[in-house]
DNA sequence: GTTCCGATTTTCT
DNA sequence: GAAAATCGGAACA
């Protein structure tokens, strides 16, 4: 049980909240230390929290389910700024998902929240998503960010400075299992998608190959 | 329990 | 004009 994730910026015990270091690293080795991480919204005085249990990775060229695979453009440009910057984008038209910026700056790479475990402001999340089971609440990218009120007007947050939106270190090290990522139709070789072992909170996620018999 | 399908907006070709 | 890092409800077993 000694082995899992470590938290470097955690090493003296200071601060609970993960520093720039933290997320200047190699995209998936940040998606899988993230899990068991607390992912912080202030709105007001209100503090709403959960601790990520399902994440995935993107990166650029050599990615190509990535929104950076094909270059810079105006809506995915926070990808290639400074770590530790909230990536936000509306899709399907009803959702928006919520990425954090990672690798050196000038290096594409985020790490998709998919999943959190309420903890603080619990039954206002349920409440905004219409339900009673906190399980449900955020079990989803779409889901969290409703739950916790996240929009695009979070992009390009820096969550190091930011008193609205941060992730502070777990407490320990968590189980984690891998998986090929959700909802994409190339890159599903590579095995990004991370998630607590076991945990309630974690979303479903489709299998990607049911009954395909590949030769 | 699982699988299939439509809704609706932004973004890019 | 087409596709998209999704969700929820309907249909089926």
């Amino acid at each position: 049980m000694a082995t899992g994730a470590r938290h470097p910026t955690l090493a003296m015990g200071d601060t609970p909240r993960l520093g720039r270091r933290f997320y200047a690293r190699y995209t998936p080795t940040v998606a899988r230390e993230l899990l068991g991480c607390l992912l912080v919204r202030v709105e007001g005085k209100k503090r709403l929290s959960g601790i990520i249990v399902e994440t995935e990775a993107y990166r650029g060229s050599g990615d190509p389910a990535s929104h950076a695979y094909s270059g810079k453009t105006r809506r995915n440009e926070v990808m290639f700024g400074e770590p530790g910057h909230a990536y936000v984008y509306f899709t399907y038209g009803f959702h928006h998902c919520l990425n954090l910026t990672t690798e050196r700056e000038g290096i594409p790479g985020a790490v998709l929240i998919r999943a959190v475990e309420p903890v603080e402001g619990v039954e206002t999340m349920i409440a905004r998503r219409g339900l009673e089971d906190a399980a449900r609440a955020a079990d989803g990218p779409g889901k969290l960010t409703q739950a916790l009120g996240i929009d695009r007007r979070l992009n390009g947050e820096d969550l190091i400075s930011s008193k609205r939106l941060f992730v502070e270190a777990g407490s320990g090290p968590v189980p984690v299992g891998t998986s090929a990522r959700v909802g994409i139709k190339l890159g599903v070789d590579r095995r990004w998608r991370y998630y607590v072992k076991g945990s309630r909170f974690v979303s479903r996620g489709r299998p990607a190959v049911a009954h395909s018999q590949n030769p």
